[in-house]
DNA sequence: AAATATACCCTACAATTGAGGGATTGTAAA
DNA sequence: TTTACAATCCCTCAATTGTAGGGTATATTT
């Protein structure tokens, strides 16, 4: 990041007439400055280099390297340098795979320009900026995936029971177990006996198998 | 949600101060009705069905029941209507476990009032609101816990193999899976060994458990 | 007082598994 | 063409596990 008080922005973004539109914007509002203005994702490094950006805009539909892509390599070689990424893709699997690429924003193309230029200096100030249906489904995503990691099924097992079970998902061996936990042999696998009466099953890759897809630990 | 254009938003807060701050700001703004003012979430059913709200403004810090408790509860019972949580907690937990009770949206309290009812509008359109520096929260959250979900480690195991692993992860022993896979026994084992070799474990629960915590499965 | 649940310990046997060894075939890369 | 590898099959031996019984001690509930 520069020192000045202007925000540099650079875009990738393979449509001309999106590039001037977006470039005329930055032009025209002051603390925003375009420092380039790039089709495809090829030189991506030289382009940044070049470039120095603070913030980039960046398309996803592009020939050659597509922008969640590129998004992903820019942050492994340029961790502080911002990414905003701009679509028309409204989509769970893009909005998931930008996240996981590290993007720092997902706004849709028909954002207004304030509204773009006040997602740039949220990202600039170390925010995320979502449009509010694109943050509506990355709440969405979120409950669909841990959700259902918190809601632990009960089968009454015992402390003891959820300690052995746990160190059966560690893939630790009854003998170990016992030697960990000061039990006999003998008890451990009592206990292990009683755990797989109550999770009904009949080996430790299933118990383990259960105890990881039902969230028991 | 009710057909006029006005926007009806009830007040769960117990700080009388703030509680007279946003009703002027609500009832100072042209689409904005409040419906109701409340101290705590003891009569949270009662008071939501008496105001009859669009969105509940959801104080996090109340005594009894907590906002994000009463969100959770609330949620169940209107699953349509849109809970905005607004406090002064911005960690990690907080806004981890309003998701997962399912807010539509956690805004700072430091949040001016123009964006205040840009958020209640953003929620009624059924977006999700959330300060740039809470969204920056949210996708790191969603990068940890995730991103390390899908980042499939790839061990580089045969079809066979995957195949063979996918049976193991089900609990079935290997006798059974030589029958399934019209296999000898002697050769899924072969396969099992192999596997171990190459996910660096040395039984099947350790393998369940890999394949089950790094998503191969 | 009896029943129940939990935790603990032990024996014995059969099945399964883990760790060696070795072999053949077909296919794809060097 | 040789090499490498995936996939298949086979054997042995020791360790671990699954199953079925036999117990004791303690605390809680009925």
């Amino acid at each position: 990041m520069n020192t000045n008080q202007e925000i540099r922005v650079a875009i990738f973004e393979d449509n001309p007439i999106m590039i001037d539109a977006y470039r005329s914007i930055l032009t025209g509002s002051p603390g925003f400055t375009c420092t380039g203005t790039f089709t495809g994702c090829n030189n991506w490094k030289h382009d940044i280099e070049k470039s120095n950006p603070d913030v980039v805009l960046m398309d996803i539909e592009m020939t050659g390297i597509n922008g969640i892509k590129a998004t992903g390599l820019i942050k492994k070689e340029f961790p502080d340098l911002k990414i905003l990424i701009q679509t028309v893709f409204e989509d769970d699997a893009k909005i998931f795979e930008a996240l996981c690429a590290g993007a720092n924003g997902y706004i849709l193309k028909n954002t207004s320009p304030v509204k773009m230029l006040e997602a740039i200096t949220d990202v600039q100030n170390g925010g995320v900026a979502f449009n509010p249906n694109v943050a509506a489904k990355v709440a969405k995503l979120f409950q669909q995936f841990i959700a259902p990691l918190t809601t632990a099924n009960n089968y009454q097992l015992t402390e003891r029971e959820k300690e052995i079970l746990h160190l059966l998902t560690d893939g630790m061996p009854m003998p170990r177990i016992a030697e960990k936990i000061f039990l006999s042999y003998h008890t451990v696998r009592d206990h292990v006996k009683n755990i797989y009466q109550k999770l009904h099953v009949a080996s430790a890759t299933e118990a383990v198998a259960k105890a990881f897809k039902e969230r028991l630990v």
